[in-house]
DNA sequence: CGTACTTTTGAATCGCATCAAATCTGGTGG
DNA sequence: CCACCAGATTTGATGCGATTCAAAAGTACG
């Protein structure tokens, strides 16, 4: 296992002490595999290696809902301090995820001063990151929400995107189709300099500029 | 100060510790007023008593972005782990806030391990919560987000709602308006019952039992 | 070289935002 | 108790922008 090449968005994963990385388990998941139901006993914390898996409730006319979709870093985090999962988690695609013991997680927090830090820290981005996210979904057009994620998840009004066009669309909730549009009016407008995967922001955006006077 | 009257979303302030809580200082913010801005050294860590805080970013143009809005709970909790605040803050209504000086923060954090348990129970809670209003932010119907609503937020698909619909809309990512002629729409299409506060799902909406078949 | 996926553009449609205005509600003070 | 006000609720009409469906061109990878 390369601990190493994981530090980008998974500090928290570098610093899991060697005793209970040695208790981590690699699982190895198919497409539509459940990794557990909701109401089993909590027996792990997971964190994803590859692959996609959402966490699911369902109400008993079949519909389901979509509670967390992810793809990369831990899931189930929450279940840290109950005993029972409360929602079904299903791989949506093939790959694998690792899975620690619930209870050598909580001895290794309990024990670990840094590990500790390292997961508190690791929590307090996610709510911060969780938060920006909320409020760029709130946002009315496509154009603002581009803004916003340069803004906030890029420095100085420059991003390096890190994933495609189509799943940046996702991750904004649009559909790629109005990404794709929305990316070149902005360019041929003169509002944003895109060059592959980075992308400036040139000048406010006019309408932007109305607010601001 | 009431500490007992704030239990429901805020269990981790009840678990303050008495040191810890001598030390909080209790803030009357005006509406415009600023508690801090990006690039001041990180003296504290804030709960909202009354009122709404926004963190904001600002680019050189002069527009905004907003990163959070808050009313109610801990705000600036990714502050805890670095030495300078990351965006401006400022209050859109008058309120009040509670404010612990970080350091005070930190050290009841390492030393009282009750503290730090619900803690780090508070963030996971926190994340998960996130996750779900992400996710129903992302759903492109009206309809569609107030199910994903009721099924994650309630239980066993009944749901009491504690704020004002309009309020509600805003959390839904939607417009007053759209709020109400989707409710009133659900009611009279025997999807919804609607009494008071008190919201109910009759059956599974008739499009999402198509999915499931 | 072929396959799967992303990127790109087009046309039509639909749902939500927007602006407007009326009604209802709870709380305040006279 | 009533008048009054601020805010929430409700309904209507209109337009825009994103979705949707469709299809073609580009690209990475084995």
């Amino acid at each position: 296992m390369d601990w190493q090449a994981l530090t980008a968005d998974q500090a928290a994963l570098a610093r899991i002490p060697q005793q209970l990385r040695m208790l981590a388990e690699r699982w190895e998941i198919d497409k539509g595999q459940i990794l557990f139901r909701i109401g089993d006993r909590i027996h792990s914390v997971f964190s994803i290696i590859s692959g996609e898996v959402r966490l699911i409730r369902r109400d008993r006319g079949g519909s389901e809902v979509v509670l967390q979709r992810s793809r990369g870093g831990f899931f189930a985090e929450a279940s840290l301090d109950s005993k029972v999962y409360h929602c079904d988690v299903v791989a949506t695609e093939k790959g694998s995820v690792l899975r620690f013991p619930v209870l050598a997680f909580r001895a290794a927090l309990d024990v670990d001063s840094d590990f500790r830090n390292a997961w508190m820290i690791h929590l307090a981005r996610e709510v911060r990151k969780l938060r920006a996210q909320c409020e760029r979904l709130s946002l009315r057009s496509a154009a603002d929400r581009v803004f916003h994620y340069i803004e906030s998840e890029g420095s100085d009004g420059i991003i390096t995107l890190n994933q495609s066009r189509k799943a940046w669309a996702a991750e904004l909730g649009l559909t790629h189709e109005a990404l794709y549009r929305t990316l070149s009016r902005l360019q041929s407008n003169g509002t944003l300099d895109i060059t592959g995967h980075r992308i400036a922001i040139v000048q406010a955006d006019p309408a932007h500029h109305l607010q601001s006077v």
